[in-house]
DNA sequence: CGATCGGTTCGCTCGCAACGGAAGCGATCG
DNA sequence: CGATCGCTTCCGTTGCGAGCGAACCGATCG
C-alpha cells in the first residue's frame, strides 16, 4: 500500500513539530553529541520533560543514545536525519522575510552534522573541485591522482576513508549559500583535520565554528582561501 | 539570532506532522495540482477540515494556490518542498522493517514533484551519463554537445530549458534506489517528454507511473533501458 | 433569477500530549 | 556504606488543535 508512506511521514514529522524537540534537533545538528541534562537546557524544559522528548526523538529514528553508566550521550541517528534537516531549514530560508539568511558567523561557517557548510565549506568544496583535486559526481564523486596526494599532505589517507562502511564523498546542498559543499565520509574527515590542527574550534553555544587566526592563515596557505574575503562578502 | 531556526523548523514540522496533512503532501508529491475537495478525499477528512489544512500549509509555506474563480487548485510551493518531502521518506524507509521498500510499482517508476524517480528515473540517469551525454556535477550537472544533439531528438531544445529562471540541472537522491537521479529543468523536461510521447501514463490514484507497451520499447530503442530487467530485480 | 456547487467560517466536542513536581532507581564517588 | 548525581517514571493540570455538522458566501450555470 501506498498509504503507508503519508502515515510513516507524519510520525516523523510530528517528532520533530514541537519547539523543544526542533531545539534538540538543531543543537545535534553541529554533529557532536550530548547529555540529556545539557539538552533540557538547550530546549528549555525541565528533564523530566526533555526525558519524554528524547525517548520520542529516538523512538522515531531520527535520535540515536548511547548509554553508560547513569550518563546517556545523544547524537542524530544517520546522515539522512542530518540532510532532513538540512531540508527543513532551507524551506524555512525560503520562506523567511525578504532577505534574512541567518546569523553572519552561521552564514561563515557551521558544522553540518560533521562536515563543513557555509561560505566556508562551499568556498573549501569549490577550490577542490577546480584545482582538479576533486571531481564531485551526482553518484558521489572522486579524489584525483594529485588530489590524493594533496589530501595526504594535508593528513588525509584517501584509501582509508574510502575504505570505511560510508559513502565516500557526496554533494550536500547549502541552505544559506544555496550551493552545494562537500559531505560523506571525505568531508567529515576533512572537518575533522581542520579541527585537530586548531584551524577551527566549535562553539559552545551552537553550530556555528570559529575560525583561528592560525586557521585564517592556513586556509589561505594551503587551499588559497580568503577568510577575511569571506567574511567581507 | 541563532534561535530563529528551531523555531521556524517546528513550525514547518508541525505543519506537516498530522497524518491528514501529511496525505496531502504526498498526493501533491506527485507534481500535480489537485482541487481542495479532492485533497480532502485523498487525506479521508471532511471538506471543512480539509479547508483549515490547507490554508495552513500554505501558511508553512509548502503549499501554493491558484485561485481561479470558486475553485482552488493546490500545488507544491516549491522544489525545495519536494526536496524536504524526499528527504523525510529517506528517513522514513531507512527506519523502516528490514526490508520493506515501498510498493513494487512505485519503486520501478514515479514522478518526484516534476521529474522521474524509481529504478526508471535512476537507470535513464546513469544511462546519460554512461554515454557521454550528460555530466553530473554536485554544482549542477551539463549536458555534452552529443548530449545535447541525443535530447534534441527526443524534441528537447537543452538551450531552451538552460534559459530558464529555474535550476537546469540537479542531482536528486532517490529514497528508493538510494542513487540519484535527475532532477531540475532538465529533469522536468524528460519527464514531459515521456508523458506526451505516451511512453508513461500518470495513475489516477498515487505518484507511481504506469509504463506503456510503446514506452518499454521507446525506453529499450532510445536509451537502452530495458524495463522488464528492472521490473525483474 | 433561482439552483447548484466549491469553498470557507462558525460553534462545538473530544482527546492527546506538553509540562513541572515529586518520587524512584541505578551508578558513581567520597 | 551513605551521599550525590543523572535519568526516568508517575502523577495531575492545562491547553491546543483535529474533527464534524450546519450555516454562509460567491461564482457558475441552466
Amino acid at each position: 500500500m501506498t498509504r503507508s508512506s503519508p502515515a510513516s511521514m507524519a510520525e516523523i514529522a510530528a517528532a520533530i513539530g514541537v519547539p523543544a524537540r526542533a531545539a534538540i534537533l538543531t543543537a545535534l545538528f553541529g554533529g557532536g553529541t550530548m547529555m540529556a541534562k545539557e539538552l533540557a537546557a538547550e530546549a528549555g524544559v525541565a528533564a523530566p520533560t526533555a526525558s519524554l522528548h528524547l525517548a520520542r526523538l529516538v523512538d522515531a529514528g531520527l535520535l540515536a543514545v548511547d548509554r553508560r553508566g547513569r550518563i546517556a550521550r545523544f547524537r542524530l541517528a544517520s546522515p539522512a536525519v542530518a540532510q532532513l534537516l538540512e531540508a527543513m531549514l532551507a524551506v524555512a530560508t525560503e520562506r523567511a522575510p525578504p532577505s534574512w539568511r541567518g546569523d553572519p558567523a552561521l552564514r561563515l561557517a557551521r558544522t553540518c552534522y560533521d562536515h563543513l557548510a557555509g561560505q566556508l565549506g562551499v568556498a573549501l568544496t569549490e577550490t577542490l573541485q577546480a584545482s582538479g583535486n576533486l571531481v564531485l559526481g551526482a553518484d558521489g564523486g572522486e579524489v584525483t591522482a594529485s588530489g590524493a596526494a594533496f589530501l595526504a599532505g594535508f593528513g588525509i589517507d584517501s584509501n582509508q576513508v574510502a575504505s570505511g562502511r560510508r559513502r565516500f564523498c557526496r554533494a550536500c546542498m547549502d541552505w544559506s549559500e544555496r550551493r552545494p559543499h562537500l559531505a560523506g565520509g571525505l568531508g567529515a574527515a576533512l572537518a575533522e583535520r581542520c579541527f585537530a590542527r586548531g584551524w577551527l574550534t566549535r562553539r559552545p553555544d551552537g553550530r556555528a565554528v570559529t575560525v583561528t587566526p592560525v586557521g585564517a592563515e592556513g586556509f589561505a596557505a594551503t587551499f588559497g582561501v580568503s577568510v577575511a574575503a569571506l567574511r567581507a562578502a
